[in-house]
DNA sequence: CATGGCGTTCCACAATACGGCATGAAGGGG
DNA sequence: CCCCTTCATGCCGTATTGTGGAACGCCATG
């Protein structure tokens, strides 16, 4: 179904780059302008997308796309138990906190963020993506995951970003075992270079994970004397998040 | 674009209705299931949908729409502001407090909520949405719109949902002014009986009403006396997001 | 007044999505 | 143990539907 996938693309499109005109997105995509307009047209038509308020000849996204949310935050449940845990967390290390759900194509996804307030700080917009096997949160999921799963998962190598990837599945494997051990995740420049998380799992009644919180901060902050600490206060309001979704 | 059309209806099906069936949503669309199956797996292609985990048959929204947000909330800044002062005001009032936005077709949008810990308390989930005519965050939000557009929103009469909903377009406007004087918006079963909801608006830097921020509460809990205090927390719950959304 | 860039509309063609039907797997009852 | 139903999924000829080049109208600019 090309139009289909087309449109969706066009859609993401315009939530990138909103509010945006026709001509951008022609150039974004190299397609006709016929087409993209027509594609425009037809998903304003269907609610998801609107002119904007200034400029009628710039499209955005409406709000109707917020009925629309992954099983995940379904209801109020996670989202809403997540959120005064995490503020707490923030205030108690003054660090960004985030809180990811693993996604299909082995990627965790930024559900929900409570900023700290120094001048420099690490930056994730709700929606962004990051792979499972280089991430704080993607290790806290995968140690909770049944073996069957994680073999699945850990088979061969791993794309690495910099030299402290773990991309040999075996290693990605012991490393779990300590994540299990400590109850919390450690990632150092893993993946993007010059940040540092440490995660903890949400789980559901029947241990499974659902989504993992971290404390996310410039490496130029990291005190490995902290580490301890930070770990245990996560795992607290990972396991607080637990029981107030569980209620 | 009838398959664009109809695909978005079947991602809208699956959100309401997530972890859904193929035969399931044949029922709901009245569709042949061969056409359902192969839009829920161009959905799933696009990384729109994905399997459940426990039963691979039934699909669900996937994380990927988490980076497809509304204009309204667009980067950090609305959401995030308006996130600890609503907790702020909750906790002063305990009461459920809700953000909305206006979206195109004359409709607001629950954007946000934190909820009160009565048992009995007033239930709307994020994405739901309200006529403006009719809801006290629609009336902060046109109390604030310029003339030119309240006129030519508010022509004729309006669809009446019980005896208190505004349904003519000059008392509407009469109501705005009180509005305006006051400060906040209030709605005494106009749109959904039982609930009251009093709101006031937060503005960018040009006067323009972005969004509404809600009090609401069930008849029951109401008490005239209350309603002055009630009004002066709105209002400054909306001021104090408004300066933080500003800087 | 000409020009270029823009958003929008039109239309004949052919690519593409449609949906009836067939298949295969899973569960339930006799 | 086998039949029978129910379900998800795959196939394929047909005609519906989306495609994209071209033309239009509008606005600002030189």
């Amino acid at each position: 179904m090309k139009s289909v996938t087309r449109s969706l693309r066009i859609l993401e499109a315009v939530a990138r780059h909103q509010p945006v005109t026709v001509g951008e997105l022609t150039k974004l995509f190299g397609l006709p302008k016929s087409t993209v307009q027509r594609t425009l047209v037809t998903l304003n038509e269907a609610g998801w997308l609107r002119a904007n308020r200034r400029d009628t000849t710039r499209w955005e996204i409406g709000a109707r796309v917020l009925a629309v949310r992954p099983a995940a935050l379904q209801g109020s449940s996670l989202f809403a138990a997540a959120r005064e845990p995490m503020i707490r967390l923030r205030d108690r290390v003054n660090e960004t906190i985030h809180l990811s759900v693993p996604d299909a194509l082995h990627s965790m996804v930024v559900v929900d963020r409570v900023d700290c307030d120094h001048p420099v700080r690490t930056f994730h917009t709700i929606g962004d993506t990051s792979p499972l096997h280089a991430t704080a949160t993607g290790h806290a999921i995968l140690a909770h995951l049944p073996r069957r799963e994680v073999d699945e998962f850990a088979t061969g190598t791993f794309e690495g970003y910099g030299e402290d990837t773990i991309t040999d599945a075996e290693e990605l494997r012991t490393e779990l075992q300590r994540v299990r051990e400590r109850g919390y995740a450690v990632n150092h420049n893993q993946y993007l270079q010059g940040i540092c998380a440490i995660a903890a799992p949400v789980l559901d009644g029947d241990g499974v994970p659902l989504a993992a919180v971290a404390v996310s901060l410039p490496d130029s902050r990291f005190e490995p004397g902290r580490l301890a600490e930070l770990g245990r206060l996560v795992t607290e309001t990972a396991a607080e998040i637990t029981a107030r979704h569980l209620r």
